[in-house]
DNA sequence: TCAAAAGTGTTCCGAATACACCCATGC
DNA sequence: GCATGGGTGTATTCGGAACACTTTTGA
């Protein structure tokens, strides 16, 4: 079998047999949230190996693909969603991890703010599902490995960035984020506090819109105010719940 | 140029001439720490490309080995040091990062906790060097980019987790801590305060001994309490400075 | 006796906590 | 009216910041 000129490498006399032999991959762990349950999207393998099987969502590094790129690509193919938060969190290349040879993947993880929508099933899976982080199937290669580092790094990330307002639509109301740190962190806050806490920050904007439709008092809406944080980011502020 | 037999992928007919032309390669930063310095340590290429440049040492990554393994053979090759604390930071993949084809590079920064051993010069490097991490030469290939991800990396997990530690001897006095955590986190401490603090946390072993041969009255020496962390740890502290 | 660093105690202030209470809306 | 969540105020406690002071050693 011939590779392909390019990956010749005449000048430097590399010793391609032995080191260019890797297969290079991204999977992307993909976090939702939905009434007060942090959710992870993961499909059903319709190949072998593994067929049946609930994955996370990856996809093999094209040869001349930056590995964001490739991230965002499977992203993108699965839910049609553009532009969301990515972050690389961990790379896993255990000689063994994978049945057909050495694959080293990429761990990625994500953050979509509605799981509302209608996961587009890819090519090679027949079928996209939400999942409980508590409650989860049994997962194909080192899945479940890399599931779990993601979601460590997420709670990690979460209490020292305000990264966890992706996981809620742009408007929301004050409860609707202390319920969802509460998920995140696993322990309650009290109400008037957590208020007080994160008002104080001023990184919200408040706007002049209220929750429709409830049969109680309704609530006022907020916006995460970029702009806001990355300036008291710049002076020194952390952001700590 | 013929790829070994066990790299042919019978059963799967995966597209190998496509996906598996990357080479893989770790590069370590390895921090250490002098007299309210935190350095990192560099050696001066000796072989094209970019010879003379000083780089992170690294090296590829076999076929049948593990990237922690790799990394570890690479900090040991260079140190001549066993155990040292090390740790996946990030992983680099951009198509152009290497001038011989599509390399993609795991970065590991580790602490060494003291810097007064004689670094061997491996066989690709004429010397090693310790810099200050706020005067550095220009170095090789993308390794600025890596270097500032692994400072930002470690000033980061520095705040959250007792890893700080790992840059001082295992015997320590309270004000060589504190200093050492002036300068990773760029400010001043109390130091009755810092004291008190750190005390309390119940995660340091006072010894019975002192400091010998200093011209004043000799502070004892303190251990980190490892077990005592990990017990804390459980039961939901978090370390903070 | 002095320099230098070790080590302690105390006051003050602001932030976190706990908890109680009132408000607006739909049914 | 009442159930439900929205929203506010306050007293108390706790921890951090500032700073002053004493102790121990070598030279």
């Amino acid at each position: 079998m011939e590779i392909p000129s390019k990956y010749y490498i005449s000048d430097y006399k590399f010793p391609i047999d032995a080191y260019f032999v890797f297969g290079l991959s991204v999977d992307c762990v993909i976090f939702g949230y939905h009434e007060g349950e942090i959710k992870v999207l993961l499909v059903q393998r319709d190949v072998e190996p593994f067929k049946g099987h609930w994955a996370l969502i990856g996809d093999l590094v094209e040869p001349e693909q930056n590995l964001r790129d490739a991230a965002n690509n499977v992203l993108e193919k699965l839910t049609g969603l553009k532009n969301i938060y990515m972050k690389q969190f961990f790379t896993f290349g255990s000689v063994d991890r994978h049945p057909i040879g050495r694959v080293v993947t990429v761990g990625y993880f994500s953050l979509v703010n509605s799981i509302d929508y209608n996961p587009i099933a890819s090519s090679w899976a027949k079928s996209a599902q939400w999942f409980n982080i508590t409650d989860l199937p049994e997962l194909a290669f080192d899945h479940h490995n890399i599931l779990q580092k993601g979601i460590e790094t997420l709670k990690n990330e979460v209490r020292h960035k305000p990264t966890g307002f992706e996981l809620l639509p742009p408007k929301f109301t004050l409860l609707e984020l202390q319920l969802l740190y509460e998920a995140l962190l696993g322990y309650k806050f009290d109400k008037s506090n957590f208020r007080k806490k994160i008002l104080e920050m001023n990184i919200l904007k408040p706007l002049n819109e209220v929750k429709e439709n409830v049969s109680h008092r309704p609530a006022k809406l907020f916006q995460f105010d970029e702009k806001s944080y990355r300036a008291l980011e710049k002076e020194g502020f952390s952001f700590q719940l």
